[in-house]
DNA sequence: AATTATTTGTCCGTATGTATG
DNA sequence: CCATACATACGGACAAATAAT
């Protein structure tokens, strides 16, 4: 395992504090010889975390008038640590689960058609591997969750553009972020709602899997937008529910 | 003008060698001293830029074995440093301009149907006063690309989707590098090939002001998609037209 | 308009940690 | 298990920018 340097654990601490609104937008931060005394790290260190910040467009620093912490609108969300935070922010995670969802729902669509149109032999080789699993874990959700993971992603690297998968990928590590960090687990939920849940998702999966390889764009198309909306209508269900 | 630091002008410089293939992935970097030695900056800087790099997934450091360039699909295209880059790359740009029009042709059409079904007064007197500023720049390219993306970004912050709005405001930003850096001008292209063309666009913009103003979110969104298909067939011209 | 004070930005000598052979 | 080579971390000094006086 690759262990985290300290100037990531402090840009992660202070990451959390602003998500949280420990520190709002427009504050200014102590002084970097303060900080690194705060957090008992050397000025080197702090200075790497507080570019890690900048980076990401959550603070900007300024000689002399000091460091400050920029407006919500500006911060770089396609990020996986700020997806972290946010996920892990109890104020933050049910809005950013549904606009994730929103996303998916523009995107996926499309890019499900573009790889039935696109994949090589190669690509819908790996594409039927990663259904195949999917058929022999149904019994097993942190397998199935893997498999489900691959299944996408192979799909998503069938449509030859590279910003769309990677950010298809990112999204979909976002996804994963927020589950974890979920505590009525979707998983739970789903369970709770319908009888026999997994062969019926299964279903979708294939019909989607064949819509792909038989290169149906529309069908595609329209198979992972109704699996889309499926997963809205329980997500939106499950945070109903909490009240 | 905000003027760079010394470690922003290091990693736009190794960026661009990376994106280009004068470095490779899988390669490996000279040492930290060696490279502060070439780059003519001390090595906090130039540990600086390394992690910039870094967290933009295109290199990794590791300790004793040195640092590495990380394989393509890595890397975080979803970034405006490294999409200046690809912009400015010969080989990259064309079918990175077509990608993003790709992945704007499935968000912003949903993006404009959540607009026209969330947009509060407030914001559709801004999409408004947007509106306006289109009429009176017809005449004026360069006042007309201001408003235009104005216009857009009017509508995509309506939408109540600050992931949705992040990603769209970050492609247009791509869009327009990659206009800038395109040396056969797009404008110069549609000049050509329509008698007016600008009346036509007009046209177009108000159909989608008009439909997300009136709250008809589908509309709004059939409009949409057919501005973008029209933005993609000229682009598609525009490169085939280059052989 | 000039000076000063404060804070980030830069530099470098040194020490420590870690993975590789 | 040791030696080596590299990234990582520390801290004191100075440079540059700019808000306040």
């Amino acid at each position: 395992m690759r262990v985290k340097s300290r100037s990531e654990e402090v840009v992660n601490a202070i990451g959390k504090d602003i998500v949280n609104g420990v520190i709002s937008p427009g504050e200014r931060l102590p002084k970097v010889e303060e900080l690194s005394e705060d957090y008992g790290v050397s000025r080197t260190v702090m200075r790497e975390a507080l570019q890690g910040l900048a980076a990401r467009k959550i603070i900007r620093a300024n000689q002399r008038s000091g460091t400050v912490v920029l407006p919500r609108d500006e911060w770089q969300l396609w990020d996986l640590s700020v997806m972290s935070w946010i996920s892990e922010s109890e104020q933050r995670k049910d809005k950013f689960l549904l606009d994730l969802t929103e996303v998916r729902l523009g995107l996926e669509p499309d890019a499900a058609a573009l790889a039935a149109k696109h994949a090589t032999e190669e690509e819908k080789a790996r594409i039927t591997a990663c259904f195949e699993r999917l058929e022999q874990t149904l019994d097993d959700p942190k397998a199935w969750a893997a498999a489900d993971f691959d299944f996408h992603l192979s799909i998503i690297e069938a449509t030859h553009n590279q910003l769309m998968a990677g950010l298809l990928k990112l999204l979909h590590k976002g996804l994963i972020l927020s589950r974890e960090k979920t505590v009525t687990s979707l998983n739970e939920h789903t369970e709770l709602q319908q009888e026999n849940p997994t062969t019926e998702i299964l279903n979708r999966h294939r019909n989607l899997y064949e819509a792909v390889i038989s290169g149906d764009a529309d069908r595609a198309k329209a198979v992972m937008t109704d699996m889309i909306l499926r997963v809205r209508q329980l997500i939106e269900a499950s945070q109903q529910q909490q009240f």
